[in-house]
DNA sequence: TTGAAAGCGCTAACAC
DNA sequence: GTGTTAGCGCTTTCAA
């Protein structure tokens, strides 16, 4: 049995398809009578419709569809596997709540297969971590209008909207949490340099003060010359690390995993919830729904809410 | 400026659509000459031509989108996040390479948006871990011919392929792995209640012996009766939890999850490289390509190869 | 209150 | 070899 369409909901409500796209869509300032209504909503359930989005989408030049563009990579550390999945996780409830569909690709430097966007006809795109090098592939793919939304970056093109953590704020609240002041940070490898850079010089310390994590090896390295000092470790899986060659008491961990859990009794935490998924994707509604009113600024700082 | 279409392009290179058409599909059996190729080729640079899909999915009946059905969960264990995306990860890869895009969706059993799978005209979908009382939801909104593949589940319908470990042969592994004979095991709780059913039998040992995880609580009890054996554990991150309560040297890790180092170095571990997405892409593929022939068997046993 | 019809961009059968 | 044309299923203008 083939797909009903709208033609045969109009043959067996004896109307026009007209007249049923206007009953099954609730088109405004069209008044229907409810007999006609019925006749039509009665038909359309017998027949099992489903609208066909493609051909919608052909019409009216909008697909419905939203794209998260995730970075490939063969070998990702857990914390990055983790994020990620927490932020599509989210990104595709909300979205999904709203009636849209998410369409997931990844950014393949070596091979960008970004036409997706155009072919598709995606309504917005939401990106993750890109490395600076790579924000022209993606802008070059971009037709003009469709919002795209960056988390965790920070890029100078005003293409993108930029979603990231108020770090000034967070590392202020995480300060305040730990016994002693602390003077080292250790953070995250992000993809994007530009982002490094900004926690670095949110931190208020000196470089020299701040680790970012590589690898094991020169993490220790970097512990055991910070031998007796606190210090504050952003996210749970580099603590894990870092509770190899230092004693839990002496290290304060931002929790922005979501997995507290997993680190030592013994270490101070505090967790942060990410609220970025959510002001990113209200942001793209902003957007959608209202594409000549701007936000005044391509930035948005998330406050991190400490629970 | 506006996006072009095949109607510019014929213009500009002063041919029909069809002309176009005919060259930029490489249709066979349609003898083009190079001269008017160049030229359609040329313009269609020119005016930076991307074809639009919504228009080609309407003519063709298939819109070259694959879904990837996940399920919901406001909290999830770590290894179920984990096991998600890279999962999701691998099949995007594999799947783009081929030239389909991917639909994310999300199965709540509250209130099932599956519409997407007829309105979308989706092409496959690939389902992972599902709950035996949600497949019918999932059934019931699928358009005959389109393969389902299951992943990490054992339901008895014939619409869905199954793509699952073969238990047998890993713990086969695993026992050889092993110093002492394992005398009793702790599995993954797995929403698929068939799965772990399966997994129980295929351990060849008594049920009593055999741990679903569920918290750390019962986790601990069970420990805690089983002191003076040795066990596998499937998964590194419920070894983890384990090692709390039991010494490393006493447990073999079957990892399954691609990050065995996580775990002390003190355990045996056994690591699996897991070819389900492979395997489940690869039936897909076949799926799609040949949708008559379908294969004997609706249950793919995929080998964890040891690494 | 309803319907006819144009057309979104593309493919493919068929005519020339 | 190349063009004409009929749709794919839907929205929406405009006329009745």
């Amino acid at each position: 049995m083939k797909k009903a369409t709208l033609k045969d909901i109009a043959k067996a409500a004896e109307v026009s398809v007209a007249t049923v796209s206007y009953v099954l869509n609730n088109v405004a300032n069209q008044t229907i009578p409810d007999d006609t209504k019925c006749r039509i909503l009665e038909a359309a359930k017998q027949l099992n419709y489903v609208p066909n989005l493609a051909a919608r989408s052909l019409v009216m030049q909008k697909s419905g569809l939203i794209g998260i563009l995730i970075n490939r990579a063969e070998l990702e550390e857990l914390w990055r596997q983790l994020r990620y999945s927490q932020l599509i996780n989210r990104l595709e409830r909300l979205l999904s709540d709203r009636g849209y569909h998410v369409v997931l690709f990844s950014l393949d430097a070596s091979d960008p297969k970004l036409d997706i966007i155009s072919e598709r006809k995606l309504d917005g795109v939401f990106v993750v971590d890109v490395k600076e090098e790579n924000f022209h592939l993606i802008s070059s793919h971009f037709s003009a209008g469709v919002p795209l939304i960056v988390i965790d970056s920070i890029i100078d093109d005003s293409l993108f909207y930029k979603v990231n953590y108020d770090y000034k704020d967070a590392f202020a609240k995480a300060f305040t949490a730990s016994q002693h002041q602390p003077n080292f940070i250790i953070i995250d490898s992000f993809n994007n340099a530009g982002l490094v850079n900004h926690i670095c010089s949110s931190s208020g310390l000196d470089r020299s003060l701040i680790h970012v994590m590589q690898d094991e090896q020169t993490l220790k390295a970097f512990l055991e010359q910070n031998k007796n000092n606190t210090g504050i470790i952003l996210n749970e899986f580099v603590a894990i690390s870092a509770y190899k060659y230092v004693d839990p008491s002496r290290l304060t961990v931002m929790c922005t995993t979501g997995c507290s859990e997993i680190i030592p009794a013994a270490a101070t935490r505090i967790s942060f919830d990410d609220r970025k998924p959510e002001e990113a994707f209200h942001l793209m509604m902003r957007l959608l729904e209202n594409p000549t009113a701007r936000p005044e600024s391509k930035y948005i700082q998330v406050k991190a809410i400490n629970n």
